[in-house]
DNA sequence: GATGAATGAGGCTTCATTCAT
DNA sequence: AATGAATGAAGCCTCATTCAT
């Protein structure tokens, strides 16, 4: 059977548990620095400290907020703060990797793993990950727009996770499916594509009306056949 | 002959620039205290200060630029930069107007309105954005994700030039294709989803390898194909 | 009958009628330089500033206001406006002297040349000046507020005009009336707590409930009776 | 004996220093968001603020001086400055408040509680009174003239201030005299005119020859000679 | 003459970061 | 270790006055 593209789908699909295990160790590997015994705090306060900001940033904007503000909302005083980033631009980026864990989250208790077929999986996955990026719409919003003021490193690590997760993600699941290309630039331009789409109803939600739950899952849909019918994917 | 939802779509977006210069008249110094008696110098102080802002805004981001910047990048004394604008603001907001001002020159250049076929319209009307958008990247990057820092009302308008003359192209050009909805929440869910798709390349171009102008026209045939296929609109 | 001090009264009531005409001159030779041909034109304009800037400087303070407000509320150009001033300051001097000419023009119009009796000279006087003080609050709350803003020189000419020509009213009226002290600091003392009473429903009326007109000419009357138990005066 | 109105005088005027305590916790950085923490040094800082400002603001006025001009005068940096006032215009408040609790630790220490008859009571407190207002003429000028720049907020507690502490003063003060009206708009107005009066020597100084503290005390007898026959209370 | 655009110093205020306590 | 007071450069904006047109 396995046409050889196929044989390459079927590794990956086997290979795409550890994918989001892989993606999850990305995402830990890149904590802010501390002492190995000191990590585990660090990371307790780390996620403090994004719970705490989340409140006031997407309020606000990262320049709209100060490090006072943002201590305040964690519950912390300054100096502990800054014993936890180094300086602001850390926060911004915790942020990054807080929303591809919680994303990873998300996939994993949506029952993404347990599913086989390779467009039953596009299409979970996309559901997913829409409705996520639909609930977190603030979050998302503000990765989005502030991502630009990550210092040089921190950006470039930034886009990195974006390319590796994000987008390899959409482009190890296209390269799942039979009639799709497995690799090279047409399936980067669709896994891009797609990524983006999925980001529609959080970064645009404004244009349509989304009155309730079920106007975003009707979203959803309409979303899911374009994408579908776009890449010209039959569904069972 | 052109029928009925052309005539209305065409006087839109001819429109559409009266529009921008009445909007372009209640902001940034004209009629302001203190602000310039002259309307067309003031046009063109203005054209001065979009220019010259777009050197360093690009470049740094809104909150990394100094008014003392914008205004030694615009040639201008901070004095006289204020009697143009009223406050930073001012300057993104003069930037959505310069974009849009643009958009509709392209368009206008573009031969866009000695077609007549509908399908060949969307067609052409997305290839041009497109095209217009990935050549500037720099200035759609900026106001997408800047845009949030406008205050209230400035905001307010931003939204509403957006849904009325970008939303509102797609949704026009999108009624006039027999068999598409003609109006109502589909209409404008996939008239967003255009116009989302549009600035792909402009915003998320870094995830896509787009080393010569080749590239980019294949990228433009991917998505247009891509649009067409996702709505199930035909082509001759 | 006339015991010394009131030869001395008598020569003066005579006197004060040219006392209020050499007033006016001392104001009136306070004007701005200007060429004697421009005279009449200059004194014309700075009327006109002088009722612009009252319109926008009782409200926001001469702090609050700047020089294109005034020239605006002037219905002149900038350039005109510094035609007829030099400076900033100068409107403030042109506000005090000003308020000097009202006052004058209050008293001539109030009769009070045509009373001959001093104790009636003093009441009659002291009334038409707490109407006029306190119809005129706001300007009188400006002149009394911002004064100590004046330059040194500005300064200096309008304490003086205020001693000669209020201070000097009041000591001229009290040394006329039989029983007072005629000159001396006794006639200073009580002469500047006089004219500085006069004031008192202009800059503390909000201290008292003065709804109607009625309500500040019983003020008045209080005011009056205090004054002359105050000084020991019987009236007829 | 002390009846009952006197009773409630003596309550308000010891009451008094725990309102100026709440009133200046609202004041000034105190509980703002970056402000000082501790109650104590607050304090000791705000005193030393008032007493820096007073060096340069009686000299040129608010508006003649910065921000920076006071903090140098208060041996500060800006930054800290802003840790303890939260705009300018706090300075003009704490001044005020300054002045009373002066005028109050004044009337204390004259043995101004220690009197029991109420027309002694009355000399004393305006002949404290007045002698405090002419030893600290530059404060009471500065007051005076600049409070109209308060803002909105600020401006109103004030003059709830005044009318509550200094008038209210006098106002209860008079109504203990038997003889003279205990309650109503004639207590009001003669209690506001004798608070206008106790400035006179602040305000007006100028007007008269005050070389030494003898000239000082002589105006003082002049002016509650005048206050008592005016109201038409007799003394012992 | 008359206009109002232009200047640029200086106004008030904020804030990321440090460091004495 | 933990706090938050202190720093001071830099931010945005205003305005009295001048002078080219």
């Amino acid at each position: 059977m396995a046409h050889p593209a196929r044989t390459r789908q079927t590794a990956k699909v086997n290979g795409t548990p550890g994918e989001l295990s892989r993606m999850q160790e990305r995402v830990a590997g890149q904590g802010l620095p501390g002492g190995p015994a000191d990590r585990e705090l660090t990371e307790q306060k780390q996620r403090l400290i994004v719970e705490g900001a989340s409140m006031v940033l997407f309020e606000k904007g990262f320049h709209g907020v100060s490090i006072r503000d943002i201590a305040t909302a964690c519950g912390m005083s300054m100096g502990q703060l800054y014993h936890y980033i180094s300086s602001k631009d850390d926060i911004l980026f915790l942020m990054h990797l807080h929303s591809q864990e919680q994303w990873h989250r998300h996939l994993a208790e949506g029952g993404f793993e347990q599913i086989t077929d390779p467009v039953a999986r596009l299409e979970h996955g996309l559901r997913i990950s829409m409705k996520y990026l639909s609930e977190n719409r603030a979050l998302i919003q503000f990765i989005f727009t502030e991502s630009k003021y990550l210092d040089r490193e921190h950006l470039r690590k930034a886009l990195e996770l974006d390319d590796q997760n994000v987008v390899g993600f959409y482009r190890h699941l296209l390269s799942e499916i039979p009639g799709q290309p497995a690799e090279g630039p047409q399936v980067q331009l669709a896994a891009s594509v797609v990524s983006f789409l999925c980001t529609f109803l959080a970064l645009r939600g404004w244009n349509v009306d989304l009155p309730d739950e079920a106007a975003v899952d009707a979203s959803i849909d309409f979303l899911v056949e374009f994408i579908f019918r776009g890449l010209g994917i039959e569904r069972g």
